[in-house]
DNA sequence: GAGTGGTCTAGACCACTAA
DNA sequence: TAGTGGTCTAGACCACTCC
């Protein structure tokens, strides 16, 4: 059997799932749910706190708060598409138009810090542990609200060589291109893509409810000498997904007659 | 000022960071930290409950319980490998090798059922709404732990071309050398991937912690003709990452000397 | 038997915000 | 002002499992 807080938040999933309840509808107050199951405040309180850590629902205080049903958009970014010289944009426009294509508003902030490089970030770039690194941040907002956070990290020789990626502001034909026409052009990359729950500086910093995890991209560029950069980028788990298309993509584009929900 | 359930958490949360609490390292008892902290009983539980749900704790209760910093392998799956004329193997058998060349052991359960198909796949797959469809399902297990599971869904048509496809047992050569032997060759692959958290059948079968995501990955093979196939695997996040290389390979082969921790 | 975490109750005070 | 969720206390009983 178990337990009653477990019962009361599977009865409530199952109505979201129904479509009983809907997003942004708000369940019964905490008094009416105690009514309701017969519990104490605290059993109904176990209730709702697990479905809040499940994303489903949000709970929002004060005199017109409530818990509601969580809605969710979602942005799709072609990591595949993404920085090759085919491209007709920089990369941050071609985010931007990625966005704009799937029908929302963008925006992006840009900072540059210097930083000692991460172990595992130092591994990846080949360079020495204790070395340092130039480090350009930009935040993504799609209609205002924080999406994704993307760290880039260029090894502290390379940019002597190009100092413009010691600018701090946003590189107008994109970092790709630069380093391209200054005889770095990446010809190959590798993408790691995990999921996890957030730290708390990025719950704060992408707004995260609890209960949403961030799907953490990594990617290393290379040219035919060397790493160059790597750039780690932390989606809103909850708002993004990631695509890639492999093989001749010529055949998908005239299957493609959807941009569906997601899973 | 922060409520001080959160103020204990964070305390906790930077022992382990800080490495003076470590994987597998059992915390205070629940009366030591309330006698540590001078709070309540279910002050500490908040303050626990929310280092379980970032899951970064696991608690186990009985005589010899306790509240345990969890440990964490990571394996890597290689989505631009897997499933290209150029493998040598089964697509299950590259799995295989692939955790075993990591160190772990691999097993793998199959079954095969006949569904109606969710209408979010058979967009995917371009059939109608209301169509059904074979589903293989592909549960993996990694030290004898499930890691991740897999549904591959055939629209009924093509299983009645390859009648292969409704054999409840793993299919020796693997199904996409199958389908390309009877004329369907995929020459192209659509893959998306999300995090989310898990609904209740993932987190008990694939044995998941609160606070665990799962890492959605979906692959939709095209031949040049049609789409023949859709794949859903749900990654346990706490124990998988997937990996792509774009470009030419050979140069990252030529840098990597890793196989690091995530980030 | 004794100690662990899991569940549950009853009641209190707080901050916030629309009515 | 009244109603929402947020925090917190004190105490109870339970199931489980090593000793």
């Amino acid at each position: 059997m178990p337990p009653l807080y477990q019962k009361i938040a599977d009865d409530l999933r199952e109505k979201i799932r129904r479509g009983e309840l809907r997003a942004g509808d708000r369940l019964p107050t905490e008094p009416q749910l105690q009514e309701q199951y017969g519990v104490s405040r605290n059993t109904v309180r176990l209730a709702t706190a697990q479905l809040v850590n499940e994303g489903l629902v949000e709970s929002i205080p004060g005199r017109s708060g409530g818990i509601f049903v969580r809605e969710r958009i979602t942005l799709t970014f072609h990591a595949s598409r993404a920085e090759f010289p085919t491209g007709a944009y920089a990369e941050t426009d071609a985010w931007r138009s990625e966005v704009a294509d799937q029908g929302h508003e963008a925006s992006q902030e840009f900072d540059l810090r210097i930083e000692a490089l991460p172990a595992e970030l130092a591994q990846r770039l080949g360079v020495e542990v204790d070395s340092h690194a130039a480090v350009r941040r930009c935040v993504r907002f799609v209609n205002g609200q924080a999406s994704s956070v993307q760290d880039t990290y260029y090894p502290m020789d390379l940019c002597q060589r190009v100092t413009e990626l010691l600018s701090p502001r946003d590189v107008p034909q994109g970092t790709t291109r630069l380093l391209a026409s200054r005889g770095y052009e990446q010809v190959a990359y590798e993408d790691e893509i995990l999921a996890r729950m957030p730290t708390p500086a990025e719950a704060q910093l992408l707004d995260l409810p609890p209960g949403t995890p961030v799907l953490l991209y990594i990617r290393t560029g290379f040219t035919n000498e060397r790493a160059v950069r790597v750039s780690v980028t932390s989606f809103a788990g909850d708002r993004n997904r990631l695509a890639y298309t492999l093989g001749d993509s010529a055949v998908i584009g005239r299957f493609r007659d959807r941009e569906e929900e997601p899973h």
